[in-house]
RNA sequence: GCCGAGGUAGCUAAGCCCGGUUUAAGGCGCCGGCCUUGAGAGCCGGUGGUGUUCGCACCGCGGGAGUUCGAAUCCCCCCCUCGGCGCCA
C-alpha cells in the first residue's frame, strides 16, 4: 500500500499520480481516504485526551493507595470516562478498517516514465532483437509437434486433472530440466543467491504481493483458507523478508529462485485450449532484488539484462514492450515485458514481466532498512522472470522446428542435453 | 498428534510467580557530540509506531477478546518457534 503520510501531506501529487491510471473509481477511493483520516485525527485525538485523563487518574489512584489513603471517589470518576473511551475506540477502530480497505485499493504510483494510455494496446515497444525465420514448409503448432513426437499426453492429464495440466514425457521433459538447469546456470554467475522456497503461503502474506482481484482469480488456496499455493517463487521470495529490518549495508539483496508455480486462471482466455503456453502449472525460474529506494531504477535496468540475454543465447527473436499507465497491476509503479516470437501465430507472446514495485510491497509486509544515518525507510522490490519453462519450450518447438518433423535444440542448451541436437531422433 | 519450554525493541536479555518508582532495566550494535594529529578507548546524548498546537500525548511486550481505577504481568481463545515422543518420504 501507499505511505498515508504522503496521501495526507502530499494529496495534490498523489491525485495526480493515480489520475494517469485513468480510473475514477481510484480517484474516488482517493478522495474517501482522505475524508476518512480527516476525521481519524480527530478522534483518535480525543481518544488519546481521554485515555490521558484514564492514566492520570490510574497514577494517582497508585499513589493514595501507596500512602494508605481510600481512594473510591476518584474511581467512582472514572465510570463516564469509560464508556467515553470506549464509544471512541469503536469509532477508531471502524475509520481505521475503512482507510485500511480503501489503502487496499488504491494502486502504486506510478514511476515517472511510465507512457500513458488506457489498456494493454497503447503499451510502448522498447525494441525488437532477432529476425523471425523465414520457413519453406508448413509450420506446426507446438502441440502437434509435440504429438507426433509423442513427447507430452495432455488426455491423461485432462483425465487425473483437468485441462489446463499436462504430462511431460521423454526428451521434453529433459528439455524442461535443461531449460531449468540453464537460467541456474545463467543467474548464479551474475551473483545472485539461490533459493529454493516453500511453494504453499499463509493467504494474509500472498494478499499483500498481490491485488484481492489477482487473488480471487489465480490463486489456489488449500487447507480451507490458510495456506495458498504459490502462483509465482515471487511471493516467496518477497515473504523472505516479511517484518524484518535489514541494515542498509546488506542491501541491494538478490535472489533467484526455481519452483513450480500454480494459477487458476479463471477467466483467462486460452486456459481450454490444449498446450502448453496458458497452463495451471509451470516451472519457472525467477529473480528479486531487494533495494535501496534511489537504487531501483539501476536494478530495474540490470534484471532486464539478465533476462534478455537468456533469449539472446537461446536464439529466440523477441521484443520489449514497456506498460502504459492503464495496463499495470495496482502493486507496480512501472514494468515491461518480454515478448517471443511465434510462428504459428505470427505474433509475439510474454515470457517475462518485469517489475518494480517501490515500496509497495515491501510496506505490506513490514520490510524495511535502517540507512547508515540510523533512519529507517521502506526498501523497494523489483521482480522478473528469468525464464517460465513451458512458455519457452513453445517457442523453441515452433521456432526451431524441421521439415521433417523432428526440433533442433538450441546450442546452449546442448550441454544440459547430454549433447543430444535434436528432439525427435 | 501428544507432552514440555518459549515468543519483549535492529540483536541480546531482565521484568511475569506476587498488577502500580520501569518513562519496558542492563548489554551489544548503530547514529551524533566531547576528547584526539587520526583511529581506538573513555565520557555524554540519541536509537519502535502514530498524532501533534513541536510543549507533549497516546499506542507498543506473538495475535485477539476479557477482568481492573490501572495489564508485559491475571483469565480465556488462537497463532507461531524450539525440544522430546509418535507417525512418515
Amino acid at each position: 500500500m501507499l505511505d498515508i503520510k504522503l496521501i495526507r501531506e502530499n494529496p495534490e501529487v498523489v491525485q495526480e499520480n493515480l489520475k494517469k491510471r485513468g480510473n475514477q473509481f481510484i480517484l474516488d477511493t482517493l478522495q474517501g481516504t482522505i475524508q476518512h483520516d480527516k476525521e481519524w485525527r480527530e478522534i483518535a485525538e480525543k481518544l488519546n485526551n481521554s485515555r490521558a485523563e484514564r492514566n492520570k487518574i490510574a497514577r494517582e489512584v497508585a499513589e493514595l493507595r501507596k500512602e494508605g489513603e481510600d481512594a473510591t471517589e476518584l474511581i467512582d470518576q472514572t465510570d463516564k470516562l469509560s464508556t467515553k473511551i470506549q464509544q471512541l475506540e469503536d469509532r477508531e477502530k471502524q475509520l481505521r478498517n475503512a482507510i485500511d480497505n480503501n489503502m487496499k485499493l488504491l494502486p502504486n504510483l506510478l514511476h515517472k516514465d511510465v507512457p500513458p494510455g488506457k489498456d494493454e494496446s497503447e503499451n510502448v515497444e522498447i525494441k525488437t532483437v532477432g529476425e523471425p525465420r523465414e520457413f519453406d514448409f508448413p509450420v506446426k503448432n507446438h502441440v502437434e509437434i509435440i504429438e507426433n513426437l509423442g513427447l507430452a499426453d495432455f488426455e491423461s492429464s485432462a483425465k487425473t486433472s483437468g485441462s489446463g495440466f499436462y504430462i511431460l514425457k521423454g526428451d521434453l521433459a529433459l528439455l524442461n530440466q535443461a531449460l531449468i538447469q540453464f537460467a541456474i546456470e545463467h543467474m548464479r554467475i551474475k551473483g545472485y543467491v539461490y533459493v529454493e522456497p516453500p511453494l504453499l503461503l499463509y493467504k494474509d502474506i500472498l494478499t499483500a504481493a498481490l491485488d484481492m482481484e489477482g487473488f480471487q482469480q489465480s490463486i489456489y488456496n488449500v487447507d480451507q483458507d490458510d495456506l495458498c499455493l504459490i502462483g509465482t517463487s515471487e511471493y516467496s521470495l518477497l515473504a523472505m523478508h516479511t517484518d524484518e529490518v535489514i541494515q542498509e549495508s546488506e542491501l541491494p539483496k538478490k535472489y533467484f529462485a526455481y519452483s513450480m508455480c500454480f494459477r487458476k486462471e479463471i477467466g483467462s482466455h486460452g486456459i481450454n485450449e490444449r498446450g502448453l503456453w496458458r497452463t495451471h502449472q509451470f516451472n519457472k525460474v525467477e529473480q528479486f532484488v531487494f533495494c535501496m529506494p534511489e537504487d531501483s531504477d539501476k536494478y530495474y535496468d540490470e534484471m532486464m539484462v539478465n533476462s534478455e540475454e537468456i533469449y539472446k543465447a537461446l536464439e529466440l527473436p523477441y521484443r520489449i514492450f514497456e506498460s502504459c499507465a492503464g495496463d499495470l497491476a495496482i502493486w507496480k509503479a512501472r514494468g515491461s515485458d518480454i515478448e517471443v516470437w511465434r510462428p504459428t501465430t505470427q505474433s509475439y507472446g510474454e515470457l517475462c514481466s518485469l517489475s518494480n514495485c517501490t515500496d509497495y510491497q515491501a510496506r505490506n509486509l513490514g520490510i524495511r532498512t535502517i540507512k547508515n544515518d540510523g533512519t529507517r525507510v521502506t526498501l523497494h522490490t523489483l521482480n522478473n522472470t528469468v525464464l517460465a519453462t513451458s512458455r519457452t519450450m513453445v517457442a523453441i518447438l515452433e521456432n526451431y522446428q524441421n521439415a521433417d518433423g523432428t526440433v533442433s535444440i538450441p546450442d546452449a542448451l546442448r550441454k544440459h542435453m547430454r549433447g543430444k541436437e535434436k528432439l525427435g531422433q
